[in-house]
DNA sequence: GTCTATAAATGGATAGAC
DNA sequence: GTCTATCCATTTATAGAC
């Protein structure tokens, strides 16, 4: 046994390595497969049952990587929000002058993106089992306060520049290009059959930003 | 049994009304349960169970009314369009010479203190049985082309007349206007207990209609 | 038409072999 | 860690007495 671990000490490492991206792998695959189902059908309509065939494995094997349905799902939205916060460091090195308007309104784009491409995970109305453990993930509330502290800076800068109605509690503001990720105008129009995605966004945009009523 | 019967044949017909109000009676109380749960937790989340429990009768005395889940919840769908067209048929009686944009901002208006009032039935995402159930309902099919039809002319009209931005499809500002039935905004920001029910109308009202940036 | 009791199926979760 | 097989609670729906 000694003389087997001296025989091999380099390809340990390796190994071990090799073994963690794989569990690695397979998680976000997992991941993944929720996050498409969650945004298809959301929380209580999605099976364990229906992930496990889309991963390809076992429904017992997906709880040795995750304990529960709930789990699975706050995964996903974890994973989500950090995709938000990446987006958000790359808007951070955008040109300086860029107005926080157009900041604010490029990460109302990226969102309905993320909805028309499927990947937009929906969260379940209240009162659920996966709102009390979402609120209890310490990494996705943290992620959560942190998208919430980079808009805010951009909504009252927006809101001091002139560029954004210094009428709306900030806070409206928030949750109003929040709740673009989940317009369910977009999936009206999609079904319509008579815009491109991009007409789309760029309509839903339109009405979010300069409202209904001629400017 | 026949002098029976003629004995008593101003009896009958009463009796017979009397009845079937009871039915009816049962019936919306039924419904009401429904549409309360499923405001509250949605199609899949709502159970037959609670429904039952919430009327007071057993779950087989439901099934002797609505002969599945989805009709249940369609019978639902189908009262808040009712009550929908009411509404509308209200507004017709309007004083001469009221804006056709002011219309719009009612029925807006409208769907949100129902939605606020814990009193709109939410639709699931979509690929869902009850989806299917309400297509091929006609008093549903027939009640959603009547709004849509009432308002599709106030936006024609508020276009012509210069108060809604020409520029958008009259189907773009439909959707929009239904979405504001289920616009997770307004419980977002009941839930932050800084404003009242008609400051959160107010304020999304706003952003529907004047939208985000200054005017 | 209302009830109690139960069927039939589904879905979340686990046991235990490998 | 992956699998098969299973447990057990829940849920939709029905049977059959009254």
């Amino acid at each position: 046994m000694v003389s087997v671990a001296l025989k091999a000490p380099i390809e340990t490492p390796p190994k071990r390595s090799f073994r963690a991206q794989m569990h690695l792998a397979r998680e976000d695959a997992i991941v993944s497969a929720v996050n498409r189902l969650l945004a298809e059908k959301g929380f209580d309509a999605m099976t364990v049952d229906e992930v496990a065939a889309e991963v390809g494995i076992a429904k017992a094997s997906l709880y040795k990587h995750f304990p529960s349905k709930e789990d699975l799902a706050a995964a996903a939205m974890v994973r989500v929000m950090d995709r938000a916060r990446a987006f958000l460091d790359k808007l951070h090195d955008a040109p300086a002058g860029t107005r926080p308007i157009d900041q604010l309104k490029a990460v109302a784009r990226w969102t309905m993106e993320v909805q028309l491409a499927g990947e937009m995970p929906s969260l379940p109305s209240e009162n659920s089992t996966l709102r009390t453990a979402l609120t209890t993930n310490k990494a996705y509330v943290d992620g959560l306060m942190d998208v919430s502290d980079r808009l805010g800076a951009w909504i009252t800068a927006s809101q001091a520049d002139g560029s954004l109605n210094p009428g709306l509690p900030p806070i409206a503001v928030l949750y109003t290009l929040f709740a673009r990720a989940c317009d369910p105008v977009l999936g009206f129009l999609k079904g319509s059959g008579q815009y491109t995605n991009e007409q789309i966004i760029d309509l839903v945009l339109s009405t979010c930003f300069d409202g209904l009523q001629s400017r």
